[in-house]
DNA sequence: CAGTGTGAAGCGCTTCACAGCT
DNA sequence: AGCTGTGAAGCGCTTCACACTG
């Protein structure tokens, strides 16, 4: 993975927020105070997230939409296809499959993997399941750069370890476990009961 | 809701990824170094977190796992069974109906919401599925704690406006958008494509 | 000794405030 | 006048380091 400047991970997370909020914006130009409004942040914190990649704005003005949005595509590597391979057909595999916003968003799915011999073979929205032991040469075939775990908690190591060894080096994980990986391996996770347990904290009594 | 002590976010984040890990650990006692190890976090943070909500360890020993878990639990509110709702029984919905994990940390999902005609009345895993308009009486009827929001982008705000009319305090919301609620509304966000945007960013060149 | 609990230091993100541009 | 870009201040989380304890 090559290196780039350091940009603070909760401003890449806001950095997608605010490609959304464009895409649908109407307007021929934006200001940070309506960024900031549709996205709930501080105007002053959306201008210091798009100072790290550069100088988009007109003072007076704002931001041209249409210009903006295409740049900050580019530089956060969102203006090519990505090809991602998803591990576990089951409910969660099941519905990231047939879930429109990754295709929508440049991501695609090239090929699904499960170890189920029940399921192998079988065509899921158009995707045949291959059988996990398939993955390395499907993702030296395929070029792949992103692989998701939506595997068991108990499998979810396994499979990474897997990825990884095919020479994957960006991984998102739905499994409800904290993955062992490599520096140069980029895990991000997301966690489907997480939220729902920090909200028992707050409604309690 | 009652005020309690303000415990930083990422601190009760944390705190759920420790039940978990204390919940399949097999020695009777653990120390905060093996937490960590397991978390993927330092040490002194886990103590720092475990003391928010008060003494549990022993010096020398480490803590009782059972009995950290137990105390964490009641602390964290998850020591009762929360009701849950949820709107939207597409391909989400229907994997968040099956998904064990819910069930298995203490999350009775009582209620199926979904407004196309040819789902209603429909049961989806023993669920069945009810009309949106019938979502106010059922969280009276039921003393509803927590709503899912599991429905496309353009109608999210408009079923968190219903949950919050009819008296939920707690939102987990699974669509791509921020949500404009009260102050004494809880939302937190699952976002499925977010995490892998970023890693978009990463795997540049 | 092994390991906790915590004051204090360190660090990084957020917010402010304002100079500067149009 | 309106709005950006940014140095500096503010703030909160993380990490250190060590006194203390069984």
């Amino acid at each position: 993975m090559t290196e780039r400047k350091q940009i603070p991970d909760p401003t890449l997370l806001r950095m997608c927020r605010y490609l959304r909020i464009l895409e649908r914006y109407s307007e021929p130009t934006i200001s940070s105070a309506a960024i900031a409004e549709a996205a709930g942040v501080n105007a002053a914190q959306v201008r210091k997230d798009l100072s790290f990649f550069g100088e988009f704005g007109q003072p007076g003005v704002g931001y041209h939409t249409k210009e903006l949005l295409a740049s900050l595509k580019r530089m956060m590597g969102l203006d090519e296809e990505l090809k991602v391979i998803v591990v576990g057909a089951g409910a969660l595999g099941s519905a990231l499959i047939n879930y429109p916003g990754f295709e929508n968003r440049g991501f695609r799915i090239v090929a699904v993997f499960d170890n189920n011999p029940a399921k192998i073979g079988h065509r899921l929205r158009g995707y045949e399941i291959m059988p996990f032991d398939r993955l390395k040469e499907t993702v030296a075939d395929l070029n792949v750069d992103i692989g998701i775990i939506a595997v068991p908690r108990v499998s979810a190591q396994e499979v990474a370890d897997a990825m990884i060894a095919a020479g994957i080096t960006g991984i998102v994980n739905f499994a409800p476990v904290t993955l062992k990986v490599p520096d140069d391996v980029v895990v991000r996770g997301v966690d489907l009961t997480l939220q729902l347990e920090t909200l028992a904290y707050y409604l309690q009594d």
